[in-house]
DNA sequence: TGAGTACGTTTACATTGTAAACATTTAATC
DNA sequence: GATTAAATGTTTACAATGTAAACGTACTCA
């Protein structure tokens, strides 16, 4: 049968994530219709819930590969900063604030409750990489005696409210006009700030 | 005329927030639709369009009533300690947080990207000031030398992305499992962390 | 008193999420 | 290899939503 009209889209589910995935990019989450993913992929508008339950399984399936870009620029900052982990800190919150910048609806997708109403898994998997991901940074912090011993669990907490209040708040034009060029003083700032708290302990 | 028939409503507009203010009480973000606060006012479902110019000019006010009803939380824990700045600090964090907990609906709006796209001026004016809340905060804590000198609203904006974050994860359920028992230690310890670095000056 | 304006209604329509029934393809069993 | 079950996709249908257009009612102010 001829590739390019067989009834089996072959791939469907990957299909409809990645139109998601490109939607948030230009678009809000309000642009995120079912229907609308179904015609990029080129089959019914029924087609989706052969593989999503509803819409907000689909949601979900796209937040977590916001979650997983996220975790993998985490990633490749840790890889970056192997010696200095004040500046591991602080490089992955600026970061994550810029990714909540250049993805404002991707994250805005992430953190729009889901995570508290869906119950699943793999999202709760995700998000949790997250914390992982700032809890090594945090105790090769507390290694390297920046951080003051304690909790690593309850510190990277503290560090990622920081740094996701800021990218929120950004998000909504509340912290500073140009993101160009203030963004990184203002995040710098802010994180160090707390880190100096961190460094004596309690 | 029968008052309770009159075809004139008298005070729809008012009527038709404080619809939405409820509904966000009980449910969340998409239960608030146009059509369900004209019907709980008794008007047709194109009413609101004589006071609003569309969804989102009523949910812009609705976001600001609850930027109001935070203010006013704050501006009471202000009230209850004009003597301790690091406490009062600590206490507008902590009921922030509970605020948000307790209308995550609601919150969610106030922070739903409406303030970064809608320039409506009375919204931008009731999320400054929240911010202006925590400005005057900051100052009294910098005039008891519980802050180092500098500036405060660079300062207060620290301090709210911290706040903010910490509500938002922890309305996302990713902070902490016990919301009733472990919310103030975990929002004061944090907080507390920041504020012993904005001690020194830098 | 009469005219204009503010406020509300009715009707209409495109878009959305989703249910039900049906069609086609692929995989598994004999 | 033919038959059958399971996966995957389509068509049709429906209720709910946001909003445009045209119309009705009541208030106001000269």
């Amino acid at each position: 049968m001829d590739e390019t009209t067989s009834y089996h889209h072959g791939a469907l589910r990957k299909t409809l994530i990645e139109a998601g995935v490109a939607i948030l990019k230009e678009e809000d989450v309000s642009a995120l219709t079912l229907r609308r993913v179904a015609r990029i992929a080129q089959v019914s508008h029924m087609a989706p819930y052969r593989h999503f339950a509803d819409k907000n399984a689909l949601l979900a399936a796209i937040a977590v590969e916001g979650f997983q870009m996220l975790a993998s620029e985490m990633q490749h900052v840790t890889q970056s900063n192997l010696e200095n982990p004040r500046r591991l800190i602080r490089d992955i919150g600026l970061n994550y604030v810029r990714f909540g910048i250049k993805y404002p609806a991707h994250i805005s997708l992430m953190f729009s409750g889901l995570l508290a109403t869906s119950e699943n898994e793999e999202l709760n998997n995700a998000a949790a990489q997250t914390l992982n991901l700032l809890i090594e940074a945090v105790e090769q912090a507390q290694s390297h005696k920046v951080i003051a011993q304690g909790e690593s669990k309850q510190i990277a907490k503290s560090v990622w409210g920081l740094i996701h209040g800021l990218t929120m708040l950004m998000k909504e034009g509340l912290l500073i006009s140009d993101v160009n060029n203030q963004l990184e003083v203002m995040v710098s700032t802010a994180i160090e700030d707390l880190l100096r708290g961190l460094e004596n302990s309690k």
